[in-house]
DNA sequence: ATCTAGTTTATAATTGTTCTAAAGTGAAAA
DNA sequence: TTTTCACTTTAGAACAATTATAAACTAGAT
């Protein structure tokens, strides 16, 4: 993805293209491969990569902001720390405990031949497999 | 469950069977369907139950200890808060985010056909299946 | 260039959880 | 029984992740 794009994908869902955005838009979506990450892991991969520190707080306001807008999706986890994703899409995850590592399983690789109906008057958002790994 | 097997329970799991932990047990586990709590829940519905107050450090080394036991399991949600559950069995989780309520789904209710294999010589511990529902 | 609503920032506050160390207590041994 | 002591409980401090606050800053419209 091109900085071009950032800056249209900022605009177009309204974020205001500002120095700490785009800076931290770049770093996420200017990658081939998914990127799963903490707001701290988030946070120390900027401090070394970049000149200008960004304020903790603004990382949260804008990854915050990147999910209200679509752009990034929460993982479900278990634990106290939150895993955002910068695949969007429909999809599943292995999760390896041993290095707190999660690795994308695309929608399309798990099949669910028999499933509930939801319950009293609730429909089913979306399904989450979560696959959790050992050696 | 009687309470001579809320003894026996604790007794057999090297649990010492405290006035606080019998309390706790006898609530957890006295009861016919599955149920679903984070710390903060229990110690309400405790505080309010009892006449005696337990700790919330005691509330909190007690369900680690239940869980350390195979009495409890962790429930995998997305968030901050650590969700558990009494059914300690292989099971499933419909999610109610209007509610925040946990619905257990019986491990033979969702038939998985199609599974990816784990990656470079790691091997699936589990799965878990989250349906997360809307109104 | 000026203005202003939206943004960033440092810091405080909040929330969930764990740690600490002193006081209390089951239950085994005397 | 009483004594003893490792295991528990407890209040409060400490910690970690996150959110709130309010002052300074800035993108972009006027």
């Amino acid at each position: 993805m091109k900085k071009i794009d950032i800056l249209k994908k900022l605009r177009s869902s309204g974020l205001r293209p500002t120095k700490q955005r785009v800076e931290i838009a770049k770093f996420l979506f200017e990658r081939e491969k998914t990127f799963h990450f903490t707001v701290e892991s988030l946070n120390k991969l900027l401090t070394k990569k970049s000149i200008s520190k960004i304020a903790l707080a603004t990382i949260y306001n804008t990854v915050h902001a990147f999910k209200a807008a679509g752009h990034l999706s929460e993982v479900e986890v278990r634990g106290n720390k939150t895993y955002f994703d910068t695949n969007v899409s429909n999809h599943h995850h292995f999760y390896d405990s041993e290095t707190a590592e999660l690795i994308d399983i695309d929608a399309n690789d798990i099949i669910i031949q028999k499933i509930p109906k939801a319950p009293n008057g609730k429909k089913i958002k979306n399904v989450e497999v979560f696959i959790n790994l050992k050696n």
